[in-house]
DNA sequence: TTACTCCGCAATTTCGAAAATCTTAGTCGT
DNA sequence: ACGACTAAGATTTTCGAAATTGCGGAGTAA
């Protein structure tokens, strides 16, 4: 039984600071970064002097960010105590697995429906980046660097969102992104280090490539099923894990 | 064709300073009241002086608030040039109908699966005391004014999270709860002023009273197909107001 | 021993000024 | 007349210090 890489150790450096935009914005995305990657662990007590001296930044930026953070659902602030990173349980993943469901297959649908060449581009192009990707990342003999796991995961990301990209919705996008952002708390200190995680893959990248073609050829309801249980075995893979190495 | 009442003119004056709570959360409520209400007008910039100066809170705070209502997308963010009240449009507004109706259905439906006693008494409870509080604002001989309707949006809110509080699902319940925040913008201003409102009013309670009834009784698909059509109906309505009426 | 109070320290929140950025108006050149 | 440039003023963002709040430990009384 392999013990999951311990991430929360040694976080990598934070990104130095921006010469565009806000430092609000910025310390938004290093915060977030870093508790969706887990060097920012659940239940963390998010100290400004201890971001202070991460991030380089002063506390009016750092709470600008930890406030969006708060209405995101990835930080809970106790008022005049400070800010939180949010808590895992299963009971939560799996509202968000299920919520996420609902959501992305309504979305699944209506792109499937309304969806025109550009959709079927965007669906087999993020398909075909995901593959690389994940190719590339399979025939490593070393272990992969967080860069090829990150650029692995917005592969993915960009493949979930082109499914749902022609829905038409901007509150289906918007809240799928989010409840994408929650699954993947749970992913990924865990998914690419798990037991037969390899075979796991492979197997979540054929179903993958099987929902992108049930969707293309406008065969709704194999997509939409597909899709759905691709997605609640995602919760069941999650659990499992989980109950093998409990939550720190 | 009645105008619908300029409700920005005569804004009522903020809540004063809190002995409990963060400024900050202070600031969030007012603004996001001034936001639901009309008062602050989409597309609005939102100065911090001004707002400093109506809510007699410094920047800080204020910021902080508006980085909450950004990511709850009552508010834009445009990085250095500063905060707007989001705009209104009736892609966005269908957009949020459609979205509402796809979460509330599916909570409505997880609630009369498994909601128990305490769910049946709070749906009847909460329809108990909006029909209490419509009543009395039908009784009314005068205008009813601003805090006369905001208890009733109060119940009529109530209510509604009454009907999918046993869903399970406490993100069905957050994003339920932001959809109807959004749809609110829209109603809010032009909802009790509208021609045949009193009659459109009488219908909805009715209807309300039908889907709480069915609900309960656990006609599951009565209740669901009932409650979809009468968010439907509302998107409608809307439409139909800003129709006549196109927003400033 | 338990419960309560007080105090000092740490941390959070807020303040207002300074720094940074944007906007507008005026001037100059083509 | 139009576009480019500049300067001044307005506004936004950030900074660091002050004000406020919470926490933990020590002391006291029952």
């Amino acid at each position: 039984m392999a013990k999951p890489k311990q991430q929360g150790d040694m976080p990598p450096p934070a990104p130095k600071r921006p010469t565009e935009g806000t430092l609000g914005q910025h310390a938004y995305q290093c915060i977030r970064s870093d508790i969706l990657k887990g060097h920012l662990r659940p239940g963390t007590p998010l100290r400004l002097q201890g971001l202070k001296e991460r991030y380089g930044l002063s506390f009016t930026p750092l709470r600008e960010a930890l406030n969006r953070l708060q209405s995101e659902q990835l930080v809970d602030n106790f008022a005049s105590r400070g800010f939180r990173v949010a808590t895992f349980s299963m009971e939560e993943m799996w509202d968000a697995i299920e919520t996420r469901m609902l959501i992305d297959c309504e979305g699944l649908r209506r792109s499937i429906r309304r969806g025109g060449d550009d959709w079927e581009a965007e669906v087999l192009g993020s398909m075909l980046a995901l593959t690389r990707a994940f190719e590339r990342t399979m025939a490593l003999t070393r272990e992969a660097t967080e860069e090829e796991r990150a650029e692995l995961e917005d592969r993915h990301k960009a493949y979930h969102h082109a499914l749902i990209s022609a829905s038409g919705s901007n509150y289906m996008l918007h809240y799928s992104d989010q409840l994408y952002q929650q699954t993947h708390r749970y992913r990924w200190p865990f998914f690419s280090e798990a037991p037969g995680s390899a075979f796991l893959k492979q197997s979540y990248m054929a179903e993958h490539r099987q929902i992108a073609d049930h969707a293309v050829a406008r065969r709704e309801e194999e997509a939409v099923d597909l899709f759905a249980r691709s997605l609640h075995r995602t919760g069941e893979v999650i659990e499992k894990l989980h109950m093998a190495q409990p939550v720190a």
